[in-house]
RNA sequence: GGGCGCGUAGCUCAGUGGUAGAGCACACCCUUCACACGGGUGGGGUCGCAAGUUCAAUCCUUGCCGCGCCCA
């Protein structure tokens, strides 16, 4: 028995109900052992995060997905997880520390992170509820960290594995260095914009009383980063460059340091920029230290200026003025830093070229520095410029790792939708660069390296093994590491440290092990198998409780292209190379959710839109089917929110039809085959919804969301809703008692369809489907959400469907003839059809309840009609003659019918036009010159009929 | 500078080598016993511009204009 159901429709309450349900029952993953897997991992948000318009999208075609594969039968595992988000949380507690006045170098680096473990604690579940808000079915009882300790052992284990394959690697060159969080960021991390600055020229006294070809005794150089001549180790000519042939190899001086140093010869020297020389700081450019080394500087021995938050330090020989130390790079908060103080020193000094510009009165005017625009690296976290400084930090080999995943995506094993994203994956991945994975942070998994005195590393799963290779390292390194028990030397509270008895007595083993913590990113490529139990899951019996063995690899992952090298890429080099298989046969990548005005939706703009906001106002159905509907390949979604607004109405539209089946006694269907149906009608709907779970497949199968979604809208609406509820009033109604039979089918049938419109859409809108499914009555033991895919058994009955189609053109003909002619639409006309065709003889006869109930025309004569006023309409190939004397208005009736001959003339007009061009005839497409003939002869035949319906008229 | 994408009805967007669609908005009609978050009907687009390929171009090619994103 169906449960009645309450007149409107209030989203918050069944979402609410339902959910629970769901999530207590284990519905999410309802137990399939023998059931093909299909599996998604979710993009793991940050762990202390909250859900944005991006998450909502992402998450529900993820949804989508995973509820159409399980109501497909599939063992669906959605994987669901946080990430520790390293930089950004930490960022966060450092800020709240900051707000109490305090700051993290006040604690111990365990008292720190177990400050940002208690945030964890407090907020980590925040994003997790509101993802249970928008319906996401995903397997919580699974729910992963990457800080989880399985997690953390599967990172060590890449770390130390990646290593001793020499994929990973230790470094001193230059890095991104963010100064403001005071840590190395990866390339990706580095946002370039452009900055209006300048470009200053500066002259560089030679040495010795050397001149140039041109008989001056100085270069000039010219920079945008003027402060970096407290490090200056070169000044680089182009080695073609004929003026400066003769200086290279000559001494020049620093004005300001007094440093000494030579002119190179190097291409990197531009001869048509500037004046030709280019000053050289190796330490502090990424370009002056490739021509550095090439000039024999080692990195060790580049010159350093900057500390870790850019102020100016004393360099290795001692040369910068005291009055530089300590200040700021640049100009910050208002004061002048060592960029200002080393121009003004150079101007003071006569050293520096000015740039002279004219004025409105033709006056000459000097300027320190021409005005550029400046591309300026910024932290993408930290907001500030990056400074390229000369550190030692772990590299990953990303060039011999990407080699696989190119090749996957070339030969088909991973595909990419949308295809055009291949282009900019492989312009990526063919110039990848090394991977700088550590960060000078606390919170994130410490890197498992341990140096000794010497600075040589030892990389290990933990300090035991580490202590093994150590000890096993040659009897050099071996005393190097060993100190005499009695021997004094400080430890610091991140040194370890053993004592060992050996055959020459009590030694301590003394080693430092790296304080720094690993890219957040090179732990969330490990993220489609290590949440799966991997690598200890490898070596488990291989039986179907083994997941990794199961669900590895997944079957498609779906995330921003924002993310696209971040995290799809280095799950594909780390997949490849840790398990030897992709991780997912295919990649889909959606874009960005917009504000209403097209502008990227930010928090500094105000222009956030909140989904939890839209969930309140229109439920969390209208969002997603928003979502679904929005998403077509390749281009970002534009919020609407007047579109919600429509999903809204539409989910409102289904539950009023619900409400009407009940009415009518039409309940739960009880077959998954289509009930047997002899009315055309019935025959007509369930070979509609043959058509539309077709489509839908389809366009699942292509991961086209707005295709999937507007079928299924479309059939509810337009066929379901607008036609075949109408047509079946009157069976339902007044013909029920003369005919039983029919309304008992009919009940079925609509029954049955009513059912297969709540799986179909399911997944695009599971709380109001799930309502519906279950307020139609009992079902056996199961919900909707873990309920069978259609299977109807049935084809598209082409006889049934032509008669339907002839009844709604008969229809909507009667309808746009009487709104054009002003009749009142409720009126009911007499219509005469003189010549019926088969088909409309058969529809009139077998639907006259209908067609006088919808078409509002009763009775039908199939004989001539009488003379007299008349209109005229048509259905198909049938006329039908409606006497309306002393009703119609004959002058609009005609000018309807005029209106309607100029249309047919047109069309016939130009089709005849065509089939009159032998070119055509011969070379189109067969099907396309009959279709022509085909459509030229209905108008002819309209135009016949449009005549006699004026002669009519008189 | 290199790459990618976009430009279709007032707005937000689909789409196809055979003459263009949806939702919303708009106009008119309808308090019809599921639904006014509704029903019915309609108006509205030289598919950014130009050239080319083709029997046929909104769709393919090239160039241009405008907008956006990514990389250097």
């Amino acid at each position: 028995m169906s449960t009645e159901l309450s007149k409107t429709f209030d989203p918050a309450e069944i979402e609410q109900r339902w959910y629970a349900h769901w999530e207590e029952n284990g519905l999410f993953r309802p137990e399939r052992p023998d059931a093909e897997p299909f599996t998604i991992v979710n993009p793991p948000p940050n762990v202390t995060g909250s859900l944005h318009i991006g998450h909502a999208l992402d998450n529900t075609l993820q949804d989508v997905v995973i509820r159409y594969e399980r109501l497909r039968g599939k063992d669906a595992l959605w994987v669901v997880g946080t990430d520790h988000a390293g930089i950004a949380t930490q960022m966060v507690v450092e800020r709240q520390l900051e707000a109490k006045q305090d700051k993290r170098t006040n604690y111990s680096r365990e008292e720190f992170v177990d400050k940002v473990w208690a945030w964890k604690e407090e907020s980590g579940g925040t994003i997790t509820r509101q993802l249970r808000r928008l319906g996401c079915s995903m397997d919580w009882s699974r729910e992963q960290f990457t800080m989880d300790p399985h997690f953390t052992e599967a990172v060590l284990k890449v770390f130390v594995d990646l290593y001793n394959d020499g994929l990973i690697y230790r470094d001193k060159r230059l890095v991104n260095w963010d100064v403001k969080l005071k840590t190395a960021i990866s390339d990706l991390e580095v946002e370039t914009s452009d900055v209006k600055s300048g470009f200053w020229h500066f002259r560089y006294p030679l040495a010795d009383g050397v001149t140039t070809s041109e008989g001056k005794d100085y270069l000039v150089v010219a920079t945008t980063r003027p402060e970096t001549m407290l490090a200056d180790m070169a000044v680089a000519v182009h080695p073609d460059d004929e003026r400066y042939k003769s200086v290279v190899g000559k001494d020049i001086l620093q004005p300001i340091t007094g440093r000494r140093f030579k002119v190179v010869a190097d291409e990197h020297a531009d001869p048509e920029l500037g004046s030709g020389c280019v000053k050289i700081t190796p330490g502090h450019d990424f370009n002056d230290f490739d021509v550095g080394k090439r000039a024999g500087f080692a990195p060790a021995d580049m010159l350093n200026m900057l500390d870790a938050e850019g102020n100016v330090c004393q360099t290795a020989d001692g040369l910068v003025p005291d009055e530089f130390l300590g200040m700021h790079r640049f100009k910050r908060d208002g004061v002048d830093g060592a960029r200002e103080l080393v121009v003004a020193r150079m101007k003071e000094l006569g050293f520096l070229i000015p740039h002279v510009t004219k004025d409105k009165e033709g006056n000459e005017v000097e300027h320190d520095a021409e005005p550029r625009t400046i591309a300026t690296p910024f932290g993408d976290r930290g907001g500030v410029v990056i400074e390229p400084w000369l550190t030692d930090q772990w590299y990953v080999d990303a060039e011999k790792l990407a080699v696989a995943p190119i090749q996957a995506v070339k030969d088909g094993t991973i595909e990419i939708v949308p295809k055009s994203w291949e282009k900019t994956f492989f312009n990526w991945m063919e110039n990848i660069q090394p991977w700088c994975v550590s960060r000078q942070l606390w919170w994130g998994h410490r890197i498992p390296a341990w140096y000794g005195p010497d600075g040589r590393a030892y990389v290990g799963q933990n300090f035991e093994e580490v202590i093994e290779k150590a000890i096993n390292d040659g009897s050099t390194e071996y005393d190097n590491h060993f100190f005499d028990s009695g021997q004094i030397f400080e430890c610091g509270e991140d040194d370890e440290a053993r004592i060992e008895v050996s055959a020459e007595g009590e030694k301590k083993l003394w080693l430092k092990r790296d304080p720094d913590v690993l890219d957040t990113w090179f732990s969330s490529a490990l993220w489609p198998f290590a949440t799966l139990g991997w690598p200890s899951a490898q070596h488990l019996p291989d039986d179907q409780h083994n997941l990794l063995k199961k669900h590895y690899p997944n079957d498609l992952l779906i995330s921003g292209f924002d993310i696209l090298f971040f995290w799809d890429a280095r799950m594909m080099m780390q997949g490849m190379h840790l398990t030897g298989k992709a991780p997912w046969p295919r990649l889909y990548l959606h874009g960005l959710v917009r504000a209403a005005d097209g502008a990227k939706m930010s928090k500094s703009k105000g222009n956030v839109v909140d989904p939890l906001g839209l969930i309140d106002q229109y439920g969390a159905d209208a969002l997603r089917f928003f979502m679904s509907a929005m998403e077509s390949q390749g281009r970002d979604i534009k919020m609407d929110e007047r579109r919600v607004e429509g999903y809204r109405n539409f989910a409102t539209k289904l539950w009023n039809a619900t409400r009407f089946c009940q009415s009518n006694g039409i309940g739960a269907s009880t077959s998954i085959a289509a009930p047997a149906a002899t009315q055309a009608v019935n025959k007509w709907i369930i070979g509609e919804v043959v058509e539309t779970k077709n489509a839908l497949e389809q366009a699942m199968a292509d991961l086209r969301f707005d295709a999937a979604a507007n079928t299924i809208y479309h059939f509810v609406w337009d066929r379901f809703c607008d036609w075949y509820l109408e047509l079946i009033k009157p069976t339902l109604n007044e013909d029920a008692a003369i005919y039983p039979k029919h309304a008992n089918e009919t009940r079925a049938v609509a029954g049955w369809a009513l059912d297969q419109i709540l799986v179909m859409l399911h997944p695009f809108m599971p709380f109001i489907t799930e309502e519906l499914w279950s307020k139609q009555g009992d079902r056996p033991n199961y919900p909707l959400i873990t309920a069978s895919w259609p299977d109807p058994q049935a084809d598209v009955d082409a006889a049934a469907k032509a008669e339907i189609d002839w009844l709604i053109a008969l229809t909507s003909a009667v309808r746009t003839a009487k709104n054009e002619l002003g009749i009142a639409p409720g009126a009911k006309l007499e219509a005469y059809c003189p010549a019926p065709s088969a088909l409309g003889r058969k529809v009139v006869e077998e639907n006259a309840a209908a067609i006088e109930r919808l078409a509002r025309l009763t009775p039908v004569h199939f004989s001539e009609a009488p003379g007299g006023a008349a209109m005229q309409i048509a259905a198909g190939d049938d006329a039908f003659i409606i006497p309306l004397e002393g009703v119609i208005d004959i002058e609009a009736e005609k000018a309807r019918l005029n209106k309607a001959m100029e249309a047919s003339t047109k069309e016939a007009k130009s089709l005849e036009g065509r089939l009159g061009n032998a070119n055509f005839v011969e070379r189109a497409k067969p099907e396309a010159v009959e279709k022509a003939r085909a459509d030229f002869a209905h108008h002819m035949t309209e135009i016949e009929r449009l005549k006699a319906a004026l002669a009519r008229l008189g």
